[in-house]
DNA sequence: GTCTATACCGTGATAGAC
DNA sequence: GTCTATCACGGTATAGAC
């Protein structure tokens, strides 16, 4: 008797349209793709991405999906891990920073050349009017509970400037995930932005440090109300 | 005979070609906005795109450059006001970083919509592998000016970790001129994406922090280092 | 249920006549 | 500068093979 498998036996077909399909979105967006240039890609008939996916919209929900589920599970996974695991009381900084980003530069560093992909296709969407939407509605959720972790680290620091601190975080995070190999050249060679590890470990040191600047500028600026209250 | 008017006058063909397609390709990105579309926009004939510029990439060319050379002159020109502005023989930190975010936060909080367009724009070619390198040759030669004040102002950095530092600052910059309104939605209204001047004040703040403690990590390596040779 | 062949018909960029 | 024709290519529907 054959071994099932765990995970549906999916016909071959349509993980290929779905790798195919991933690679060229990732290249070009969502308009600079054609149903027929990834049927090609992907070895089948231009009819049978209509078939899975009911229409290349569809499609491209799908691919931005099926990834989305399990990075959303390691990082949540991940940022669990990190909130059990506390210094006086209170989660540690640097590992809640470490749960955010260590699943992606794990999938933007792996040997599966798919998500290596979908790093760049997840950078494409979030910088793009027309779908960052998709963001908002996968991976929003997720990162409240990271800026709730954030709060949990730094309580000191108001929400709004933690907010802010996200959004450039995010920022960073994403000109990383799009690896356009700009840095390479600027920097003449010293970064090399295939290096995943290495930029990631960058990020994860500059943004620790600069989390605890903010909360070192919000006891000042707390000082100094309170010497105000004092003197008033 | 009527005076003429300081303030803009009413554009002519090819200036209203420029303008609709700057709209329409901030907003859907090159293979989303059609020739008709931009033309019926710009309230010309189908044909006067390719009259002026030769083909959709031509115009797509012109829409980039128009803006790309008044934003380098202003940039160049803040930097060089930074560099001027010595303390202790260094130029300021403050200084130059606040040189290379101002003239692109003044453009975003323009009352020109075709400043606000050409943000979010170049947003969506700097995260794009098809495109970002438009974004080398037209702004890394400023780019590499910033980062060598940037090492005037902090000589104990090493140029590797200021290079990571300048990569994640310009991913920082290019989700805020994305504009996506991803942050307002995530903050509970917290943060405004279209209140550049906050989004702003508040980068630039927690950059200075940040390219701070890039330098004293950079003095605590150093003093291991020392003390390692001491000891050996 | 999985997949292919083919047809449909609107729209694309652009060239050439005016 | 403008109008119009061209013709390849776009997404997708359908018919039917395995």
């Amino acid at each position: 008797m054959t071994a099932k498998r765990a995970s549906p036996p999916a016909p071959a077909g349509r993980e290929k349209i779905l790798d195919a399909a991933e690679a060229l979105f990732a290249e070009r967006g969502f308009f600079g793709v054609t149903m027929r240039q990834i049927s090609e890609r992907a070895g089948v008939d231009v009819a049978l991405p209509n078939y899975y996916f009911g229409s290349k919209q569809g499609l491209f929900d799908g691919v931005f999906l099926r990834r989305a589920e399990i990075l959303n599970a390691r990082r949540s996974e991940a940022l669990e891990r990190a909130l059990a695991t506390t210094a006086d009381g209170r989660p540690e900084l640097a590992g809640i920073i470490d749960a955010f980003l260590r699943p992606i530069r794990d999938a933007q560093s792996s040997a599966d050349v798919g998500w290596r992909n979908y790093c760049r296709l997840v950078a494409l969407v979030n910088s793009s009017p027309v779908w960052a939407r998709m963001m908002t509605s996968h991976f929003d959720a997720l990162v409240s509970k990271f800026v709730s972790a954030l709060r949990l680290a730094l309580p000191d620091v108001e929400m709004k400037d933690l907010y802010w601190a996200y959004h450039f975080l995010s920022g960073s995070l994403t000109l990383t995930m799009a690896d356009t190999g700009r840095i390479d050249a600027l920097s003449g060679g010293l970064c090399h932005s295939e290096n995943a590890r290495d930029a990631y470990a960058h990020m994860k040191e500059f943004y620790t440090a600069a989390f605890v600047g903010l909360a070192k500028s919000s006891a000042r600026s707390a000082t100094k109300k309170a010497s105000r209250r004092t003197k008033a």
